[in-house]
DNA sequence: TCTGGGGTCCTAGGACCC
DNA sequence: TCTGGGGTCCTAGGACCC
């Protein structure tokens, strides 16, 4: 018997979701974006398979994709909904014999199994999900918890795809390392200055060049990405939030005094308001500013650690504080950093296993 | 053309200490 | 009068993910 980690992704998940209770919505271009009026500032969450094919897809400004597809119905974000689903999934995951399940999202989870034959193992695992669901998801299988992730790509729609050290650099290694997990745009363009554009360029790449332009943790990560090396145990250590947060694009930008004051203090109460249900003291605090028309700043401040409210609030006016009086603010954040247990924060591998 | 909201992790640089 | 070297802590910012 082998061990092997598969990466369960659900098809255009929300898009799914939604269309489960509304099915005259089948077969039609749908997207799900804010409050679902394209007129105000708000990003696709999820298109479904129709709507990508007129080139609409996540993070996409709503208002860009309502003129791209003027007939597309366009549904607000129930975040409620997409939960009670995903937990349904999850626990179906759970469900499987000998399964580890690892989730990464709402619509995301690696399963560890130990099985002769995962390809069968996937199938059945979906064939169990659709009918505890009505959801399609599609599964990688690998040897690392990398592979996996990235042969789910090669799976979808409903299907099953093995990636594994035999076949990765055929069949990875001649794109471009933008198509690995946890490189993107900035990254991507930073190794093509090193001459590193393709996947197989970055597992043969040089590690003290890396290092260089990377530092000693984040070069020889992307190395090793490169080569789909990597952790290859599923961990189901209940996951345990470091912060929590909140964050609020206007519709209209703000600039007087008095209302930023309130935003904050509103923002601050609703983090607050998670943290007390959280039951472990406030250790920091986060301030993010974003001044018409993208220009993003974070303050920060380490506190003592601390339950009592008044204190956090009075050191979060401190850096409201430090915000520049007379520009008009596009957005305003709120974080609260809570005390991690020890073994969390000593347990952490650099995987990065919350992505 | 206009860019949400909730997260995680890493790095650089300054302050401070011995 | 000029200024090492190592360590830790904190702040700010960057990048990425779903």
């Amino acid at each position: 018997m082998h061990t092997w980690v598969l990466h369960v992704d659900l098809d255009q998940f929300i898009a799914a979701v939604e269309i489960l209770r509304r099915p005259e919505l089948a077969g039609k271009p749908v997207i799900v974006g804010g409050r679902g009026d394209p007129t105000e500032r708000a990003v696709v969450s999820t298109a479904s398979y129709e709507a990508r094919a007129f080139g609409v897809g996540s993070g996409m400004p709503l208002r860009i994709a309502a003129r791209k597809i003027p007939d597309a119905v366009i549904l607000p974000v129930d975040a409620p909904t997409y939960l009670a689903a995903s937990e349904e999934v999850m626990a179906t995951l759970r469900g499987q014999p000998g399964a580890v399940v690892q989730v990464l999202g709402w619509d995301e989870a690696f399963v560890g199994v130990s099985t002769d034959d995962p390809e069968a193992y996937a199938r059945r695992l979906q064939a169990e999900v659709l009918q505890r669901t009505r959801l399609h998801c599609s599964i990688g299988i690998g040897d690392t918890l990398v592979r996996a992730k990235v042969a789910t790509g090669f799976g979808k729609p409903r299907g099953v795809f093995r990636l594994t050290a035999e076949n990765w650099l055929d069949v990875m290694g001649a794109r471009p390392v933008a198509d690995l997990w946890g490189v993107g745009s900035k990254i991507s363009k930073r190794l093509g200055l090193l001459g590193i554009r393709t996947v197989a360029e970055l597992a043969a790449g040089d590690e003290a060049a890396l290092v260089a332009e990377f530092g000693p943790k984040m070069g020889l990560w992307y190395r090793q990405l490169g080569r789909g090396d990597g952790a290859s145990v599923v961990d189901d250590t209940p996951w345990v939030a470091r912060g929590h947060s909140k964050e609020t694009t206007f519709q209209a930008d703000i600039v007087d005094p008095a209302d930023i004051e309130r935003e904050a203090r509103r923002l601050l109460d609703a983090v607050l308001a998670e943290v007390a249900a959280d039951e472990r003291p406030v250790v920091g605090l986060g301030l993010k500013v974003r001044y018409a028309p993208f220009l993003t700043k974070t303050f920060t401040k380490k506190v003592a650690s601390t339950f009592d409210r008044s204190d956090v609030v009075e050191k979060a006016m401190e850096l409201v504080a430090k915000i520049e009086p007379g520009r008009p603010i596009r957005l305003l954040g709120v974080r609260a950093e809570m005390a991690m247990p020890d073994d969390v924060r000593e347990g952490h591998t650099p995987t990065r296993s919350g992505w």
